[in-house]
DNA sequence: AAAATACATTATCAGTTGCTTAACAATTAC
DNA sequence: GTAATTGTTAAGCAACTGATAATGTATTTT
């Protein structure tokens, strides 16, 4: 069901504590990043969209605490899953740490054991309720939370059916899908409607879109590229 | 009709425990009911349908990793959150503990604040609707406890249903909520009401905020935006 | 307890938008 | 060149939402 690695990225000023959590990590599997101050953290996490962030509460420039605050006001970072990694064991930052938005507060020394533990856990409950609803293609973004579609910073109005057909494609670029997949999937099996009707819907997008970013294949359906 | 307080199921061999944490719970606004053992809490978990659980590790009958265990299969409560308690710091336990299926673990001797967050961290992370606090999108504040909307310092008077509905909306801002998803979280899954029903409300809120900041999405829902 | 007030819901109708179709034009494949 | 396929356009229809007033329902005041 894992489709691709998930993106963790790590942020502690300590190389060696970046090292020996990052290397256990690859050995499960993920792709680990790291950023070695606060700033860092915030840079890297905008632009890779990690699929979940290690972050130390002590660092220079921001503490975790800090950087946890920032990323949950970030529209496409605020539900991404944060760990606090301290050697602090005093409540009261415990408290903050988890009132600033992380879900989780591991106390060092670390278990690297029990740290992987608490990553799947955080995996098994994230992925059940929010799977990653934002598709990015080089300069589209298109979120299906939001329903909105985004071409180099400028927002595309799109209709339901629209929406619904621009996702399909987009979700496989380059992949074509055919008229009967298509009507399948956006319209149900059920639904019977003419010929012309995925043509009309194409052409709207088209329009809207300004770039061509769907292409045809006569005879056999479209496909999204840029 | 009061927003549903969470219902939250301890269960624990130790009944000061029960105490002392049911009471710092129900002081959060939480509704709390107790277990004393394995079997109790599987029994009762299955007539309650709480909404987290909270499990002692070590219990009579069975422990809170089995219960856990079985929880995980059942088809109404696969995806309830749980927190373990235990007093064995031990290593194992807790990596068995999360692989069972809890969503967190934490090591007594427990602070109920520690506890507490960690519960609110869990709800936020599991509901849409969950953080007691204070919103700020832009010029609006919604503070949740005190019951307000606030729009470049002025204050916005609204009903129960309509503070309710912008709240949702505002608590994922850019987000669109379905019309059902609405009704499920606002009316509750088994209240019925008619199809203009929200449209009204979405009306009079729009009315009394002056500025637009709900976008209607045709045929899907709504969100709210600047 | 009755009246007054505020709030929630429903019904109705109007207005708008989006979806689909049909007819025709353009393109591509063979 | 002809047939098959897709593009384009406009128009009709269906679906959805907005607005308003009226009816219920709950809460507060007197």
């Amino acid at each position: 069901m894992e489709l691709e690695s998930k993106k963790i990225l790590i942020a502690d000023d300590e190389s060696d504590i970046l090292e020996i959590i990052g290397f256990n990590l690859e050995k499960e599997g993920f792709t680990v990043y790291t950023a070695t101050d606060g700033n860092d953290a915030i840079n890297k996490a905008q632009k890779l969209l990690p699929d979940l962030l290690i972050l130390d509460v002590m660092m220079p420039h921001k503490t975790g605490i800090e950087v946890c605050t920032l990323l949950r006001q970030h529209p496409k970072l605020n539900e991404v899953p944060i760990i606090l990694l301290t050697a602090l064991s005093d409540e009261q930052t415990h408290i903050k740490g988890l009132e600033s938005g992380a879900d989780d507060y591991v106390t060092k020394p670390i278990s690297t054991k029990v740290l992987i533990s608490r990553v799947k856990s955080l995996f098994r409950r994230t992925n059940v309720l929010s799977s990653n609803s934002i598709i990015e293609i080089g300069s589209f973004t298109i979120d299906t939370d939001k329903f909105t579609v985004t071409y180099k910073n400028e927002n595309i109005t799109l209709a339901k059916k629209e929406f619904e057909l621009l996702r399909l494609l987009a979700s496989k670029p380059g992949r074509v899908f055919l008229r009967d997949e298509i009507l399948n999937i956006v319209w149900g099996s059920d639904v019977i409607v003419g010929d012309r009707t995925i043509d009309v819907h194409i052409r709207k997008i088209r329009q809207k879109m300004k770039v061509d970013c769907i292409t045809t294949v006569k005879g056999v359906g479209y496909k999204f590229e840029e």
